[in-house]
DNA sequence: ATGCCTCCCCGAGGGAGA
């Protein structure tokens, strides 16, 4: 089972893109942020002519999450559990179900910046969230994963240039120490398992030329639980999308299990 | 760098992203 994360800057502006990447890359399960749609807005028959079943957690303008699927989509839940009042769609999670069942959290980690002030304490509180669900993940020893645009540049290594991102949301110490939190509860991240070097970004900003100037960051990720992570064959970016036609500034992250 | 692009809202120009 190949599964993707793409963070795709809008379903609409980026219909094209999507499809054309689907009908060639053929994933088994895609998990969509930034789908900047609501849910009746959400091209769904469009994409279930391709294959794919599909749920979504959208919102009006921003935001808005979404998993496409080969195989159906069971036990849907949206919304991170934690804070009923939060408005903002962030997760959705559901079970497929090939050779045994997998369980796939798709999340949008909010960005933060600028740090400090009340977007930061936003990411940092929706952190907290985060690891009380991946905490049950684990205890449950199920076959799960969470992946999606983390919106935290784990090390050094994962930034063409650090130091540029030393007060940023992303890579403040505060941030790392709260993904590190996560990961410590047992998770493999999935692509650092097979490749330890630097140099490998999921991102690259419009503007600058960054994509030129190969000025990327690493903040699309895959955690694995124990389950998954026996399971996994493979873990890749596939940069060079960034370089097509109407790119999406973030590129698709891939994992495949055996499953 | 104080966001230089690009999305969304809509139907101008501002919020949000990272």
């Amino acid at each position: 089972m190949k599964i993707a994360t793409f963070n795709i800057n809008g379903v609409k502006a980026r219909f094209e893109t999507l499809t054309g990447w689907l009908a060639e890359a053929s994933p088994d399960v895609v998990l969509l942020q930034e789908i900047k749609s609501t849910d009746d807005s959400f091209p769904r028959a469009e994409i279930e002519d391709l294959g794919y079943s599909v749920a979504t957690h959208g919102q009006k303008g921003f935001n808005g999450v979404a998993i496409l699927s080969k195989l159906p989509l069971e036990d849907i839940s949206c919304g991170l559990p934690g804070d009923d009042d939060d408005p903002q769609a962030r997760w959705i999670e559901a079970t497929v179900v090939g050779t045994r069942a997998v369980r796939l959290c798709c999340l949008y980690l909010p960005n933060g910046n600028p740090a400090p002030g009340p977007k930061y304490d936003y990411k940092l509180a929706w952190m907290d969230r985060l690891r009380a669900r991946a905490a049950e993940l684990i205890a449950a020893e199920d076959v799960a994963l969470m992946a999606g645009d983390y919106n935290v540049i784990p090390q050094p290594e994962d930034a063409a240039r650090p130091e540029a991102w030393e007060k940023d949301a992303l890579f403040l110490p505060e941030t790392r120490a709260a993904f590190r939190r996560i990961v410590n509860l047992g998770f493999t991240e999935a692509f650092r398992a097979v490749e330890p070097g630097p140099g490998h970004y999921s991102f690259w900003d419009y503007q600058r030329g960054a994509w030129d100037r190969n000025d990327g960051i690493r903040i699309d990720h895959f955690l694995l639980t124990p389950q998954c992570a026996d399971l996994m064959r493979g873990c890749w970016i596939e940069s060079a999308l960034r370089g097509r036609e109407k790119p999406s500034d973030h590129v698709p992250v891939w994992v495949e299990i055996d499953a």
